[in-house]
DNA sequence: ACGGCAAGTTACTCATGAGTATAGACCTTA
DNA sequence: TAAGGTCTATACTCATGAGTAACTTGCCGT
């Protein structure tokens, strides 16, 4: 038998090369996020990232615009994580507090990462206008889903009666502090806090 | 009958001037607070902040050594605003949940005030490592507190058993976040946004 | 009256860091 | 093999803002 099987050949494809700047890309959102996340934003230089990259400013400055657009991108997919599993719970089956569940475990996972901790350590005025408001946007555009899953919930009995829009505050204030105070290297799992925490949020802390 | 009431003098006394300087402090602190929630640190210079006390810059100089002071004394004033409020929740009689219903409606109201929302807005690495340190250490007091509060509930059973570290975090994350929502011109008081979060993280979202 | 402290001012210095101009190496395609 | 795009580096510019030097004014205590 001859050899007939596709070697792959060493000169990339449009393809690859676009992949492979991809993923460049994505190392400089990665290594980003992880530095403003330990040093902050501001205190965070540009030539810091490209530091650890080991590359330079420009070569940065090839992939993004400026710092601001690092910035929000890195925010945008921590924030569009959250959206997405959020419509995914809101649209599957089940009572108003079963697809609340859903989403504040997913929720609450995102948090445990890079691009999440990033989105609870960015105040909306480190970005300039116009990321500024599409971040926003972003941000009401969970706070809505989490209402309304919420709303849903206390119409169908799952869920006890309030105020949905203290109510959803209260359930994102304590999933977005989980960014604050999580360490991977703490003995527990990402999962186990997740689980617990909404554990917490849906029980209450009062005796039943 | 003569006038024998004892008349104001013109001139202050030491301790006038000492109230006098006192209050021009508490000037800069104050409306450095509001800048810096309302702008961010970073984004706050000291000519900002002097301007808007129509003064100059070395005048803030002359009050405070650092702009890393300046930001420290806000949040310094915040978090024991919180550690107070906590410390007499903890010594007062009652049970353990009772204490801390108490502890959690101060710790809210304080989230709806300037310094309050500083401290929420801080991130630890806008500091020096001096005020850095002294930071973290309030934080983990009033940590401790609300923690030792919680432990004291579950024990003697007017609170669910639990988890304490983790319902500590849920509930200063439900709280803080506060800071972060809150506006009031938005038709709430702080005294009813306080009451109703402080309910809905003692009652839980799941039914009764 | 006078030395000195308190409270301001104007007019600097100086480090930092975002963003750019320009050039060179390499790779692909005609 | 030449043209053109991609990727990276060196070596800048330039605005900003923290912090300071040095001076003025006025009040206080001796």
């Amino acid at each position: 038998m001859t050899q007939t099987a596709k070697i792959t050949s060493p000169w990339g494809t449009r393809a690859d090369r676009e992949a492979e700047r991809e993923a460049k890309r994505m190392a400089v959102l990665t290594t980003a996020a992880r530095m403003f996340n330990a040093k902050g934003f501001a205190a965070t230089s540009l030539d810091d990232v490209a530091g650890a990259l080991e590359v330079t400013k420009p070569t940065i400055y090839h992939y993004f615009s400026s710092k601001d657009e690092i910035l929000f991108e890195c925010v945008r997919l921590g924030l569009e994580a959250i959206r997405d599993a959020a419509e995914a719970a809101r649209a599957r089956g089940g009572t108003g507090r079963d697809r609340l569940e859903a989403l504040m475990l997913e929720y609450a996972l995102t948090m445990t990462r890079d691009f999440g901790i990033c989105v609870t350590r960015t105040a909306d005025d480190q970005l300039g206008e116009v990321s500024r408001a599409r971040f926003r946007a972003l941000k009401r555009e969970i706070d809505q889903i989490l209402r309304s899953v919420i709303e849903d919930g206390m119409r169908d009995g799952s869920l006890a009666p309030g105020d949905a829009r203290i109510t959803g505050f209260t359930v994102s204030g304590a999933l977005n502090w989980i960014a604050r105070w999580y360490r991977p290297d703490g003995g527990m799992s990402a999962e186990d806090v997740a689980e617990r925490t909404t554990e917490t949020i849906l029980a209450g802390l009062a005796p039943r």
